[in-house]
DNA sequence: TTGCTCCTCACGTCACGTGAGGTGGC
DNA sequence: TTGCTCCTCACGTCACGTGAGGTGGC
């Protein structure tokens, strides 16, 4: 049990998805192979690999996020020298790891997801059970409620500082 | 600029604060001086003090937490001998913290906040400006309009893993 | 003596941020 | 030589959690 107060949110990792689209699902028991939509960046350029920073600026994250997803072994570029090469796989694991914070989940359970999908066909996607999708979906909902909460006091304190209705 | 993700919201403090109670205002240029709500707990137990344990249970925090925000300059209880004793004083701080804690304030913007107030009768109250308040407003609506983008995929990942509807 | 609460260090957790000091290619 | 990006430690941040080892009163 932890207390980590809701607090800056990740706003970049909404850039990457659009909401339209619809998960690819390969359904087996109650388990969804959740994947990355990389169809948009499959050949476009560079198909040798990107260095870190283009791999950082392309998804709107620090270089040092991309090293410490490494070190929790997340991710594993090629080098060449000391340098880190980043492949499509690279790309659409990275798609999948941010998609995944964005439901909330901590870097502990992707991996424990990703680490789940070995031996799968192009190894970029993601395994979530249906109870861990309903246990997810709860946990947002209290988030929710207490934003919600929140914004409701604030937004009246704010209102009546704006507007003093006199007190005194 | 810090990348915390949003998870497990501080659930307790939500136990304390009745939403439908008004704050009290005290007019004074761009300030509000917001009060905890103490009416109810002000003299009806002990009224010497209290152990760090009874505080945390009335509370609903942890007695790690209690002093923790003690070295953190947010709480400073009397002492007999070796332990820690709370009085009404510091119980109405302690709302005080949980209130702002709810709001999204960090432990650090809550303590400029209750230092500001030195001086005013009572020392009960939490200095918060206009343009803090507005800003807070603006966070929190972000937050939650992430919380929400994130229920929305999530849940159409669960409507279709409940009823897959033939893909293969 | 057992059981309960209290105490003070002090290290662990989570997801990175932020220098410190240095290399490589234009 | 300056400017840019890359590298590896390694410590800092945030709000606590979690033992480790010990005390005090019933």
């Amino acid at each position: 049990m932890c207390g980590h107060a809701i607090r800056h949110p990740p706003f970049t990792a909404s850039l990457i998805m659009p909401s339209c689209e619809q998960p690819t699902f390969l359904l087996n028991s109650d388990v969804v192979w959740l994947d990355a939509d990389t169809a948009n960046t499959a050949a476009s350029d560079a198909p040798s690999g990107l260095s870190i920073g283009e791999l950082a600026a392309e998804f709107s994250v620090t270089t040092r996020a991309l090293r410490f997803y490494e070190s929790r072994g997340l991710l594993s570029p090629a080098r060449s020298g000391g340098m880190r090469l980043y492949g499509n796989s690279d790309r659409a694991r990275l798609a999948l790891i941010l998609k995944a914070k964005k439901y909330g989940f901590t870097l502990l359970e992707i991996k424990e997801m990703v680490d789940a999908q070995d031996g799968r066909a192009e190894a970029q996607s993601l395994k979530l059970s249906r109870e861990k999708c309903s246990e997810q979906i709860d946990m947002l909902e209290r988030q929710l409620r207490e934003v919600e909460d929140a914004l409701v006091e604030l937004r009246r304190i704010h209102t009546t500082l704006a507007h003093p209705t006199a007190e005194r």
